[in-house]
Parts: C-alpha cells; structure tokens; sequence
DNA sequence: TGTAGTACGCACCTGTAGGTAACCATGAAA
DNA sequence: TTTCATGGTTACCTACAGGTGCGTACTACA
C-alpha cells in the first residue's frame, strides 16, 4: 500500500468554489470568533465582561460575532428578561465539539510560534540579501 | 479536583491584543492559507496545478499567499531556474505540522456542517417570526 | 505568424470587515 | 439629579483584502 501524502489531506475536498467548507472557513476565519469562542468556554458568558476580557473588541462586532455564533449554533443566548438587562452566552453542543476540534490547533501555534518567528526573521532577511 | 471547563480552553489566551496568537490566527484566517496548505500536502506542487485546482482563486492571490506561507516557514519553494520556469512547492516540517494540527478541524467541519445548515435554518425561522 | 503555457509583478478598482460615535431605557447609587 | 452600568442598535467612515487586467521573457507547437 503505496502512502506518500499524510492522512489528513482527504478528509474535505474544499477545492470545489461550492464546496460547504468554504463556508465554514469563512465563519471560524474572521477575527473574533475563534477567540470568543475560546473565552466563553473559559466562563465568561456577559457582554460586559466578555468586552473587557477580550482586548480590543468593539462593541460592535462583539453583537455581531455573537449573533454569528449563535445563528450557527455554536453558542445560545439566554436573555433574562430583566431590567437592567441580564443576557448569557454559553456554548451548545455543537460550540464545545468545535472547542475540542481547535484544541490541536492552539496547541500548535503555542509550540510553533517562536519557529514561527525564525522563519519569518530567515526570509526577511533573505529578501533583503 | 474540580474541573467545570473542557481542556482545551486554558492552552492558550490570545486575549491581550498583543499575544502571539493573534498573529497566527491571522495568517490562517484568511481565505486562502488552509486551502493552499491542503493542496499542496495533496500533491499538488506546481503554480499552475494549484491554480486549476483550486475553484476561485486569482493568480494574485495565489503567489500572494504562497509568499505569506514561505515567509512564516510553512512552505518551501524550490526554482529549478529553468526557462520556461519550473516552481515547486513544498510543506516544510512545521508545514506538516501545521497540517496534521487541523485534521481535527477538517473532520469537524465534516462531522458537524449538517448540524450548522439546520442551526442557521432554525435561526433565520426564530428571527422572521 | 500566432497562440498557448510557465510563473510571475504591478496598477487600478471595489466590497466589505471592522472601527467610532451617538442614542436608548432603566434602576441603583453618590 | 447626575452619573454609572446593563446590553444593545444604528449611521457613518476608512483601510485593506482581494479581484481584474496588462506586461514580461522564453519555448513549443501548429
């Protein structure tokens, strides 16, 4: 059994334009979901301290890539009805699998950040050279 | 040993906007990074294979990001310095590495777009009404 | 003579991601 | 009675990601 790429180059096709996971790179690949994602599964479920844990996030986009998350069911809004307003965001089902998909991944760029960095010194100043 | 969250959320906090992670979160979120990475560990090394094999992709695009991976030591690029020109790309170790960190994620998206689609479906149903 | 393939670089244009600021309704506290 | 915190929404603006198109230098083939 002649083998000579690694496994995980068949498990998705997203060559294909039409192709779903075009769709999902698209979700997980903007700027904030991944680290909310992370940050609520840490326990932080409020607005306002979501907002302050996360450093330089807008309100803004902090509603709308929760409204993303949860329109693709990854987290769920519970709203309290009350006034003051009390609204939590926890993660489904679905949001911890993703959490568990992505563990492997941070772990990566934990290892591989300072080979990372040497890369990118090498090829400036290959460049430069 | 009290334990309320999974795993994988205490590897790695990216929420000062200075760690490295960012960083690494935005050299893979775009749109082109992870396709390339997959393509190429595929077997697929030369500009114009990649190009044909990839659904969308823009010559300007492609080199752009091939360079982007180059610089942060994910591939390598090999001239045979011939004419007409002849390129070849390939995964470096860390590349490899990189690859073998998202197959988990490659399998997520699998496993779990059905459930995404009917979220998103229960989402626009919750909303119009 | 002309067209296609090889691997680009550069100029130009547009869509949109994402930032800022102002506003809302309410109750508790100073 | 003025401020703060709660969790937003909306309008407006800008920077940049990414697309199109053209130029380059050479070969092979019809």
């Amino acid at each position: 059994m002649k083998k000579e790429v690694p496994d995980w180059v068949d498990k998705v096709d997203p060559c294909e334009a039409n192709c779903p996971s075009r769709d999902i790179l698209d979700l997980i690949g903007d700027r904030w979901s991944l680290l909310l994602l992370l940050v609520i599964a840490q326990g932080v479920h409020r607005n306002g301290e979501l907002k302050r844990r996360i450093g330089g996030i807008s309100q803004k986009m902090l509603t709308q890539t929760l409204r993303a998350l949860e329109a693709n069911g990854l987290v769920e809004r519970r709203d309290f009805q009350t006034v003051p307003p009390h609204v939590e965001y926890h993660l489904t089902a679905l949001g911890v699998s993703l959490g568990n998909a992505l563990t492997p991944l941070f772990g990566w760029i934990e290892d591989a950040f300072d080979a990372v960095l040497a890369a990118r010194t090498a090829f400036a100043e290959r460049e430069a050279a």
